[in-house]
DNA sequence: TACTCTTCTTCCACTGAGCGGAAGGAGCAT
DNA sequence: ATGCTCCTTCCGCTCAGTGGAAGAAGAGTA
C-alpha cells in the first residue's frame, strides 16, 4: 500500500460525492479508508486551511476555499463562459434542457445545464459523469477520442436500460456514423421516455467538448434540432479559438 | 515552521488565484514557498489525483476534480440556488449590477453576481473578496457579524479610496444605523463613480448572507431600491429556512 | 443517577515516508 | 559550442506522520 500523506488527504476530500455531501468523521474515515485518529488529524488541517467546513451539527462538508479554487478551473473560466450565451440562445429557441460535456478519462463529464420546464426525465447534473455509452454528447466525444479510449470503453458496455447498446459492434458503426453526419442521437438508451441529439463543439480542428439536448420525442424535430445544435457549436468553438485555457485530455 | 505534508500540498493550491490561474512549476514552488524537488513530487500526485492539470504548454491549471468538489460546498448548493431566480428578478426589474455576499473571516466573499449594462466600475468578481468596511454588502454582514469579528475588522481600515471610512467611531456609528433602518449604502468607497446599497438576508433570525447592487448614483432612487432588495432578500430567506446546509462561520 | 453505546479528541513512542541538495536531462537562445 | 533556465530523478538521513489505546463528551435507555 503506497499510502502517501498527500494521497490520503485527497482521499478524504474524495469522500465526498453528490450523495455524500456532508459526512461525519467515522463516515469520512471509512469512506477514505483510513483509521480514525489518522482521518481525524487530516480532517483538521484541510479544515483550518479552509479546505473543509464544519455544519453546525459537527458534520463535515466542502469548504469555500474549494469552491473558489474551483472556479479558476478552466472548464469553469474557459469553457462555460465562452458557451453560456449561445447554451441560452439554444434554450430559447428550443425549450429543450441542454447540455454541454467534456470527456474526463472514459467517462462524460458534465459542464453546464440548462433545465427546461418539459417533463422529461434527465439525471445529468452540473459536475456529475456519466457512462459514454448511453448518452448523446457522449456518443459524440467517443467517436472523436483518441482509438485507446474507444476502445477501453467498448470492453465494458453496462446495461442501463432495455435500449442501452451493449455490442461493441453495433456501437462502433453508430460511431462511424457519427463521425459521417456530424450528430449522434440516443432513445431511450439512459432512462426511458429520454432521447437525445449531440454535436461535437471544436476549437480549431480538435473536438474539446459535446453539445447536446434531451427531449421525449426525436422523430419529427430532427433535422431543425441538429442545425440549431451545429450553429451554436459553431459559435461555441469560434469563441474558443485563440483561447489556449481549453485542453484536450 | 510547522510545516506539516498537508499544508505543503494546500500551499501549492493557495497559489493559484484570480490572477494567477496557471502556473509553472518554478513559479508554483515560488509561490508556496516549498523547494523545487518537494514541490515538483507533490505536484505530480495532485495531478495524478485530478487536483491539478496541465496545459498543453506544460503549466499547471486547478484540475476538474477539483472544480466538481466545488460545486458540492454548500455556498454553492444552497444558497446560490435558492438566491438565483430572485437575483434574476432583481436585475430584471432594476438593471443594476446585483450582489450576493457572505462573510468569510474577516472579509466578504462574493457568491454570486449578476453584471448589468450600465457603465459602473465594479470591481467584484464571483469567488473574490474584499474588506467589508469599503462595500455595501459587507458592512451589512459587519452590522450583524459577532462582536469580536467587528472589533478586529475595526483595527484595521484601509483606505481604498478618498471616500473611504477609516475612522472606527464613524464606522461604529453607520453599523448602528445599518440594524436601525436594515440597510447599508456606499458612496465611492471602493471605487470611484460607485455607489451601492446592501441588506441583510435573513434564515430564520440569523443574517446568513448579504444582498447589494451597484448603481452609478443613489439619490434618487434609494427607496425603490432598498424596497426591492428587501423584498427579494426576504424571499431567498423564506427559500432558505429548513434547508440547513448554510451556516455562519 | 448510573450504565451503555457511539462518536469525537488527545497522547505518545516507533519508524518509514517525505525531504531536498545535488546531479542529470531537455530545450532554447546566442 | 556555451550558457541559460526550467524540469525531472536519485538517494540516504531524519523528523513528521502514524495509529493503537485511553480518555472525554454526548445521547439514549432504564
Amino acid at each position: 500500500m503506497g499510502a502517501t500523506v498527500t494521497s490520503r488527504a485527497l482521499a478524504i476530500l474524495g469522500a465526498f460525492d453528490g450523495e455524500h455531501r456532508s459526512l461525519s468523521l467515522t463516515e469520512l474515515a471509512r469512506r477514505a479508508g483510513l483509521p480514525l485518529a489518522t482521518a481525524h488529524r487530516l480532517v483538521g488541517e484541510l479544515q483550518r486551511w479552509g479546505a473543509l467546513a464544519r455544519e453546525p451539527n459537527g458534520d463535515y462538508v466542502i469548504g469555500r476555499r474549494i469552491w473558489q479554487l474551483g472556479l479558476l478551473a478552466p472548464v469553469q473560466s474557459g469553457l462555460r463562459q465562452a458557451a453560456s450565451p449561445f447554451l441560452h440562445d439554444l434554450y430559447g429557441t428550443t425549450l429543450a434542457t441542454v447540455h454541454l460535456a467534456v470527456r474526463d478519462g472514459l467517462q462524460v463529464l458534465y459542464v453546464e445545464r440548462l433545465a427546461g420546464h418539459v417533463s422529461v426525465p434527465v439525471v445529468s447534473r452540473v459536475g456529475s459523469r456519466l457512462p459514454m455509452h448511453a448518452t448523446g454528447v457522449g456518443k459524440v466525444l467517443l467517436a472523436y477520442a483518441p482509438e485507446e479510449v474507444r476502445m477501453e470503453v467498448l470492453q465494458n458496455l453496462t446495461r442501463i436500460t432495455a435500449y442501452t447498446v451493449t455490442q461493441p459492434a453495433r456501437l462502433l458503426e453508430q460511431l462511424r456514423r457519427v463521425r459521417a453526419e456530424g450528430y449522434s442521437t440516443t432513445g431511450e438508451e439512459m432512462s426511458l421516455g429520454a432521447c437525445s441529439v449531440a454535436v461535437p463543439v471544436r476549437s480549431g480542428d480538435t473536438v474539446v467538448a459535446a453539445l447536446g439536448m434531451v427531449v421525449p420525442d426525436l422523430r419529427r424535430q430532427l433535422p431543425r434540432l441538429v442545425s440549431a445544435l451545429q450553429v451554436a457549436a459553431h459559435g461555441i468553438g469560434r469563441t474558443l479559438t485563440g483561447d489556449p485555457s481549453i485542453q484536450w485530455k
